[in-house]
This record gives C-alpha cells, sequence and structure tokens, in this order.
DNA sequence: CGTGCTGTTGAGGACGATCAATGACGGTGG
DNA sequence: CCACCGTCATTGATCGTCCTCAACAGCACG
C-alpha cells in the first residue's frame, strides 16, 4: 500500500533508504471514505498529514453560489494537505474530496517535526513536492484563463492520463465525471457535455456515455495541443544531484 | 536595501537573529533593468536565486500566439524564481519581467545550499515562502475561473493593494497599465478598458487615464467582494509556532 | 517632430452560460 | 420483482459577456 508513496518519494530525490524508512515508518494506513465523502475537511486544521495511497481525490473549495472550484486532482503518493503543514490556517475553505473510493495514510506533526529534523533530505522531498503541485497549479491557471473550452477540457484530460501513468496506472478509463471535470476546468456542466460530443465525433472518447474512457491518446493530445510534462520528476532532478554531491559542507 | 527582505523573513518565521543574519550575509545586492526588461530569463536555471528587493516585477509566460500570461506580481522581498530552486528544469518558458524600475538581489546556490544546511529554520522559512505563493496562486486560478471580469478586475486590484501594504507601501497609485492587468486576468485589453470605465463611473478609480489611481478602497473591496487575506504572514504563524516550540527533538 | 507605447471608441460576432426538461442507469426498499 | 429515487448525462432555446478587428487620440521619448 506504501509502494506509490515510496515510489514518489524516490523520485523526489529521497533516494537513501535509511532516509525513506524513517518516513515510511512514522506513516499509519488507514480506510478512508467513496465519492462525495471528505478526506480532509475544510475546518480546523487537524495534528496530522494525509496522504493519499490508493484510489482519486481533489483539493477543493466550495463556493458562495453553490459552486465548487477543483483546484487540483491528487493521486497515489500526493499529500492530500500539505498546504496547511508549513500554513496553519487553512488557506480558504479548502477541503480534499473523495472521487473514488480511496485509502489514505496520516502522518502526525509530532512524529513528522522530529524525522524531518533528523533527516534533512526529507524536508527537501516535501519541499520539492509542494513545488511540484505549484507547478501544476500554474499550468491550470494557464488553461483555464486561456484555451478556449475544446481544447481545455482535452488539455485537462491529458494531464490527468499522463499523471495517471506516472503512478502505474494505465487504463484508458479516466474515473471522473463530466460535473468534476466542469467544476475543474471552469465550465457549465452543460458545455462541458456538448464538449465531450465533440470529441467523440473526432473519435476521441468513446461512444459511451457512462464513463470517461479516451479511444485515442494521439487524437487527444493533437486536440489539446499537449506539450511535455511539468509533471514527471524523475528527469528534472538530475541537475539538483549534481548541485547536492558537489557541495561539501 | 535588505530591510524587505529581512522583514519578511521574520513574518515568515525566521525568528531567531542569528540565523536570519546568516542569510542576509549571503545576498548580494544588484541593480537591475526598468520596464520591460527581464530580470529572470526564460532561458536555462542560473547559478543562483533572485530576489526583489525593489520594484515591482511579474513572473509570466510567452505565450505561443504571442499573448503573455502572468502568473504572479512581485513585491520587495519576494523571490523570483524560488521555483527553480528547488526543481532544477524550468517549469516552462517562465521568466520574470521587470514593471518598474528595481533592484534585486541574487544570492548563490552554493551559498545557499550549506547555509540551509546550518540553518534549518531557514529553509523552512523558504518552503513556507512558497507555500505562501502557491496560496496566492490558487486565489488567482479562482479569481480567473469564476468571477466576471469587473470583479475580477477589481479583485485583482485589492490583491495588489493589500500586498503593497504588506511591505509599507501605501500609495494609490498602482504602478500598472491596463496591460498588464489584462494579462494577469486573461482579458482583452480592451475590456479591460471597459471595464475600467465602469470603475471610474462608480467613483473608485480617478478619472485620470494615464495612471490606475484608487480613489476609493472601500468601494473597490465592495465591487470585488473581497475578504480577509491568504496574504498576511504573521497572523498565520501563531499556531505554527507554539507547535515548534512544543517539539523537543 | 516623428515614432512607439498606452489608452479609448465603435461595430459585429462567437463562445459559453443559464433555464428548463427529459432520459438513462443503478441502488433501495417494499 | 417492481416502484421509487438520486445521480449523471443529454438536448433545445435564448441571452449575455467578452473577443476581435480596426481605427484614432494622447503622451513621452529620443
Amino acid at each position: 500500500m506504501l509502494d506509490a508513496l515510496a515510489q514518489k518519494f524516490r523520485s523526489l530525490g529521497l533516494d537513501r533508504d535509511e532516509d525513506l524508512d524513517a518516513f515510511l515508518r512514522i506513516v499509519k494506513v488507514r480506510r478512508d471514505g467513496t465519492r462525495g465523502e471528505d478526506v480532509v475537511g475544510s475546518g480546523s486544521s487537524p495534528k496530522y498529514l494525509t496522504v493519499l495511497l490508493a484510489g482519486l481525490t481533489c483539493l477543493y473549495e466550495s463556493l458562495e453560489d453553490g459552486g465548487r472550484q477543483i483546484y487540483a486532482f491528487q493521486y497515489p503518493g500526493d499529500f492530500c494537505d500539505l498546504h496547511s503543514y508549513v500554513l496553519p490556517e487553512p488557506d480558504m475553505a479548502l477541503a480534499v474530496g473523495a472521487l473514488t473510493e480511496c485509502f489514505t495514510g496520516i502522518i502526525y506533526y509530532k512524529d513528522l517535526d522530529p524525522t524531518i529534523r533528523r533527516h534533512p533530505q526529507l524536508g527537501l522531498a516535501l519541499w520539492r513536492a509542494s513545488m511540484l503541485e505549484a507547478s501544476i497549479l500554474r499550468e491550470r491557471l494557464l488553461n483555464v484563463s486561456r484555451r478556449p473550452a475544446l481544447e481545455r477540457v482535452a488539455h485537462l484530460l491529458c494531464q490527468e492520463l499522463t499523471r495517471r501513468e506516472a503512478v502505474g496506472i494505465y487504463s484508458a478509463i479516466v474515473p471522473l465525471t463530466q460535473i468534476d471535470l466542469a467544476d475543474a476546468a471552469g465550465l457549465s456542466v452543460v458545455h462541458v457535455n456538448r464538449i465531450f460530443q465533440d470529441l467523440r465525433k473526432l473519435g476521441v472518447l468513446s461512444e459511451n456515455g457512462r464513463v470517461i474512457e479516451v479511444v485515442s491518446k494521439k487524437g487527444l493530445v493533437g486536440v489539446a495541443k499537449f506539450y511535455r510534462g511539468y509533471l514527471d520528476m524523475p528527469k528534472r532532478l538530475s541537475q539538483w544531484q549534481v548541485r547536492i554531491e558537489g557541495a561539501a559542507d
């Protein structure tokens, strides 16, 4: 169950088994709800960090007008509420909701604090994890801000497909509803539905309306004008590693 | 010149003079360009971190279609390229441009790395700084994604006013052009101009078309439906501090 | 005294929102 | 086994926000 987490941290540069083990040891596995339930409430920040181990969740905020803004989708290995670890006051009314059945792990601050102190590389890895989130967030901002609906939805799907692959999920079926996508894209559900019909006509999505199934990944990438990844850690670390090795204390 | 920086880091929880001094000592002051020039290029990541000491800059990306997406405005004390410190590969084609005359400081990685190792609190403060950026970015996403143009522009102005005050700038004149605002808001320049005329009729902005001058802050806040701040660090740290004090190694 | 950047104005059109129903499916309880 | 209900998908019609194009005006600069 902790595999995804271990893999992610290795790709974040936490390569010494000693550091990794120390971290994994303080994670307590736990089962959490299904679609509709909140994994992390919007209320006061708890005494622990939550990390997703299996399933799909989203970081969202409920709007005054009854709407919902989805800021990010979270996959196994991602932290649900890293933001509240360093910035105690809940950012706004942020919450994390489950989109599928899912499992999480929790890490008490009181365990994490000293572990980071003893394993500085762990702190760095966490910092990187949050920078990676920020990077994805910027991409999302660009997406929402500039691209027309068709491209926007396609791009969102590309992102999810890519991130899923990064954690070893290769199914062509994306476990989201049109509603989720609309909330993330900042479009009305009705319009998303029309976009879906276009994508089907283009042979990108399957005709089965019940699930979102990507039939042609090539086509999707084309429609989305989707380039490279701000998503894959591994490659991005080479340079860093060099710097660290060379920097004696 | 380093005042803004020192103040910011104190508010980020770097309260021990020893840590703060160690940090300030490795900052090298430097004068940088005026409007139109890039403070940090979009090319390869350099060997140092850049921090803004005076003036106003923006983190942006040039789009294929000739447009420009502004992700964030940066004020004295803010880092220009913190993202490339932990994530070597340039995120995308990110660059930092000067919007006014400005001064920056640079901090060589080779100086920063060991300093962080010796002063863990500094690493934490930097982490917090990047989380704060992320927090502002989320707010921006919400703004761009959901609010209609009038509210959106007003909200953007409110944010800038608030952030300026946080670093001791109380002038009612915001040194941005309508173009900058359009690029940040994801609106066309023409439309922003029309919104400006509305804001003037509402008595929020001055009639002087050459500069952006907020005449009625109350009015602006009202139009924007602008609530509280994900911006002010000080208050947010109380809780954290308690946790740290209590956690013996 | 041009040249460039920024701001302003008008007209027309496209994209996406909203409102209002209806359909399709799965699960629940009688 | 069937009736009921809730969630999600689909469709049509209408409307409004915001974009594009195109031109011009004002100011600052060299």
